[in-house]
DNA sequence: GCGAGCGTTTGCACACTGTGCGAGTCATTG
DNA sequence: CAATGACTCGCACAGTGTGCAAACGCTCGC
């Protein structure tokens, strides 16, 4: 399983073979197959494996827990940010809900939001928002960074590739041009970062006014 | 496409190859090289075709901004579920965000919630919010779904065969043990529903407190 | 010390994948 | 009638996941 998250660490999904990770250790594909049933079992574990990078912090006051919960929706998204392969195998890492690691998490969670004042379905209804808008925009994030990389054109030059000339980008898409025009001399990755904690506080905006007052 | 998409809606993406399309199509596979660079663009412009299935409703009064929001939102995720196979081609789906189709509705987005009240930027940033939740969780349904339909095991029979004793479940994950026997006997169907619900009102809690008071 | 047993590895084979290449087909046009 | 160009086909290559049976090597009880 190491050698397995160096491999798609460092090379991605596609570099992940059987053929290839028996190699790397020295020894042969169907070798692997004493130790996991099928790769998708592999890829679950190793899915698992990364979901145990992530640390629920603990609030102990009632009041320490939309920090608690930020940091805990800022954990989940550097983990997928440091491993973008887990969008390639959304349906893996929906299995591996089940692994122990991620057990573990969403047990933390709940009791996280249990602590700011819900009762259990709430808080598991908190959870799943709060994690849902992770998910998506950490996804949404790892693969525009991966398609970036692989041919490396920036989100700009992609966009002015697309229209063929500006009268007509404008004519049809007047807000998006307008919009792209103002980014383009922005720093991507600061822009990302303000773009997700702006998402981050209208969620748990949304959450917070759900709670009971104290 | 037609036909690549019926394949992909009716028996998922392991079912779309080159060969088979090919067949479907009264011809080989090689054939298609001839109108699509490759697969992958293939996929995009099918992802680009699902896209436009999306309709974005107008809303002529600025009071009206939260019910089109919430119309755009379960639309987009009955897509997703209509389509579960995006899920296994979530970066065809980043890429096809400069589609046609996906750059028509990003526009109509940006222009929906202009409406109701933000500046260029805070509509962009609030629409990235709304869909990276709907994306999100529509994805962990799509995921979760097509799962439990290939196993056909339900959700609680997953959890219960995890734990080999109710005492160590207890023990190490007490609330997600009660949560799912408090869930036990609920109506799967319903209760995603109401979760979505759940979720997505948050969402637009949070970005309705941001609006300008008028 | 030795054979039995068992956990683990290996080689081989099968059916399948995406796709490059060159030759073939066919309808439309000058 | 010939030729152009859109399109299709057959073949081949390198690669994939994985089932199966044979072989290996280590650790026991005798």
């Amino acid at each position: 399983m190491a050698e397995a998250l160096r491999l798609l660490d460092s090379e991605g999904i596609s570099a992940l073979s059987m053929r290839r990770l028996g190699g790397q250790l020295g020894s042969v594909a169907t070798a692997i197959y004493w130790h996991v049933a099928n790769k998708d079992e592999l890829i679950e574990l190793v899915v698992d494996e990364v979901f145990g990078e992530i640390e629920v912090p603990v609030a102990d006051d009632p009041a320490g827990w939309r920090e608690a919960a930020a940091t805990l929706a800022r954990g989940w998204r550097d983990m997928i940010l440091r491993h973008p392969w887990t969008v390639h195998v959304l349906d893996e890492v929906v299995s591996s809900f089940h692994g122990p690691n991620s057990l573990r998490l969403s047990d933390e969670m709940l009791g996280l939001f249990e602590k700011a004042g819900f009762d259990l379905f709430e808080a598991d209804r908190a959870g799943k928002t709060l994690i849902s808008y992770v998910l998506g925009i950490a996804m949404s994030e790892a693969a525009a960074l991966s398609r970036m990389a692989r041919d490396n054109r920036s989100e700009h030059e992609w966009i002015k590739a697309l229209w063929p000339s500006a009268d007509e980008a404008a004519r049809d898409h007047p807000r998006l041009l307008a919009l792209y025009t103002a980014y383009r001399d922005a720093d991507p990755a600061k822009n990302r970062e303000d773009s997700f904690t702006y998402g981050l506080d209208r969620v748990l905006d949304g959450i917070e006014a759900r709670l009971p007052r104290s």
